[in-house]
DNA sequence: CTGCCATTTTACCGGC
DNA sequence: GCCGGTAAAATGGCAG
């Protein structure tokens, strides 16, 4: 059945409504990340290398396994793993 | 004077941290937003439009006739556009 | 039957070869088209109306209108639409 | 000077011609790997396996570097690297 | 048909 | 103020 007859636009607008908030508290917490980026840049730090840091800090944790994982999907790809391992 | 001696590496560390605990609420937030908008799919809505309409809502009006008339130019070019339109 | 002993792993290799030859290619493409994106905006043409135009292109008269039409009818839930539109 | 009189009908259209032409090309590359995917699966491999393999083959290469680079990165951005490194 | 993943597109932000 | 690159969002496609 389609949204159409019945509550549909109030049901329309409340989902709107909702989004639309969330996405204003998102962008709240935007400008703060800003915030600090420049209270950092005035502190001396260089924001550019700051950014690929947190990147690299991201990555880094998921990396290990990964390569372990690598290793792993290969010999199962060929058939070298038995199935309870 | 570059940041180097003293506190520094505490100090990057604290900006780091920071951080990467917004950008933690904030995606904290994109989820919310993606429940939110997976729970009007389920009511019927769709989602799609749902994104068009949010963009519409945001734009300001002389930004959207700038942008619908550059379009219009457009297909104008490329012969897009029947005479009556 | 798991494609284990004799030849699987030659085959395997094969497959994957032939797959990220395919996929350079493709890559190649689509910096082509990047490069072409470029030229135009170097030449003075908005790059994202391009995109809009070559998606309305793509899209059958037919599609357009319901497209069109589900637009319409969530702005009119949201009391988006004028009298007289 | 915006891109209108003269030749700028024609011009565009060059373009969008170009893209839609290259679009093609990349479509049936596509479509390609699509096939060469059935191949494989019907010789028994996995797909959803191979798609892995074949994402962690492009990861692996640049990972090594990657994690060489973050503690490059941290002494950097605390000012502990001199300039030439 | 649904959910997931990849790609593409858009927006943002810092640098010049 | 513009350009470039970087990160997020959105769309589309594929497997299950």
């Amino acid at each position: 059945m389609t949204p159409y007859g019945g509550l549909s636009a109030e049901h329309l607008e409340q989902f709107i409504t909702r989004i639309e908030r969330l996405e204003e508290e998102k962008k709240d917490i935007s400008d703060s990340i800003k915030d600090v980026f420049a209270e950092a840049k005035s502190s001396g730090f260089d924001v550019k290398t700051m950014h690929e840091v947190i990147k690299l800090r991201k990555m880094a944790a998921s990396d290990l396994e990964e390569k372990e994982y690598l290793l792993y999907t290969y010999k199962k790809a060929l058939g070298m793993v038995s199935e309870e391992q």
